[in-house]
DNA sequence: CTAGGGGTAAAT
DNA sequence: ATTTACCCCTAG
């Protein structure tokens, strides 16, 4: 009767899977009134989060509809509440039939070693944009600007500026984000007009999204969530191990990103497949960096 | 408030 | 038919 249904945005997803990994899941008030995520969230209930949570859980686990079928095997085996988890993980980019229960699970992480990561960050555009945001730049930020935010916020690899400048024109190209004489700045909203409880809000635009394509992100939705999935399992690594996983990551990102500068002109494909490996690296090293940072034997 | 079990109905 | 955004209700 009232609400037609409304889809969650990118950002959206983004912003509660971001939430959840600085909060931790079952935290959605929390992530709710944090301000980094409730500019993008305000429309959104605790209760949204927490079934739109539940839905990605179902989904990226298995294939069964929504049944119970969680509880299935979660094989974990040997060493009950002892910090060493050996999960076999050993590559990391791929694996189908894949473990870990679907509930992301309450990190029964941090809070009293290590404060952990006060937010790893999950992918380039969002890089970009909380740089931006961040920033605070009336007239925007140009390139070398948001590289350094980046930089110093994160960790980057050796042709992060190369793909930068990818993703910048792409984000410029396809209206997210808007170029002003070598400034870029985060075009009008891009998602939500009016909704039905709209806080105190003009509503001066509505969703001009008109690009001619929408998001090309059709496979590589996949291997994002699978992102988020071995993000978890890190999270309950033993710092050897997750050391082990998080240079994988690097030399697979590293491997990608070769990949789509040799495509550059105008790699698409790989492009994506480079920042998602990429995105996921950069997690991963932050992710250490808030435990106890073991040396990285990372390859140069 | 949160976890979950259920359920409805709109999109696809 | 499925998915999936939302709702409702109950027990902690």
């Amino acid at each position: 009767m009232g609400a037609p249904k409304q889809k969650w945005t990118q950002e959206e997803e983004a912003a509660l899977k971001a939430g959840v990994i600085k909060h931790g899941a079952g935290k959605w008030r929390t992530i709710l009134k944090d301000p980094e995520f409730s500019g993008v969230l305000y429309l959104r209930s605790n209760v949204d989060l927490k079934d739109k949570w539940r839905n990605m859980s179902v989904m990226a686990n298995g294939w069964g509809s929504r049944d119970k079928a969680r509880l299935a095997v979660k094989r974990v085996p040997q060493v009950p509440k002892q910090d060493e988890n050996s999960i076999a993980l050993t590559t990391v980019v791929h694996s189908d039939e894949d473990i870990v229960d679907a509930k992301p699970l309450v990190d029964s992480n941090d809070t009293l070693k290590v404060p952990v990561p006060k937010r790893s960050i999950v992918r380039l555009d969002n890089l970009i944009f909380e740089a931006i945001v961040n920033l605070k730049e009336p007239s925007g930020s140009n390139k070398t600007t948001i590289a350094t935010y980046i930089e110093e916020q994160y960790w980057a690899p050796t042709d992060f500026k190369r793909l930068l400048s990818a993703k910048l024109k792409y984000l410029t190209a396809n209206g997210k984000l808007i170029k002003v004489k070598r400034k870029y700045r985060i075009a009008p909203s891009p998602a939500f007009p009016d909704r039905r409880r709209n806080p105190s809000m003009l509503l001066l635009d509505g969703r001009q999204r008109v690009f001619p394509k929408v998001e090309k992100d059709d496979t590589h939705m996949l291997t994002k969530s699978q992102i988020d999935l071995e993000l978890e399992k890190m999270r309950n690594m033993t710092p050897q191990e997750a050391a082990a996983a998080a240079a994988q990551a690097v030399a697979e990102a590293e491997a990608a990103i070769a990949e789509a500068e040799e495509a550059a002109r105008e790699a698409e494909a790989a492009e994506a497949d480079a920042e998602v490996a990429q995105a996921f690296a950069a997690a991963a090293v932050k992710t250490l960096k808030g435990r106890s940072n073991p040396k990285m034997m990372i390859r140069a």
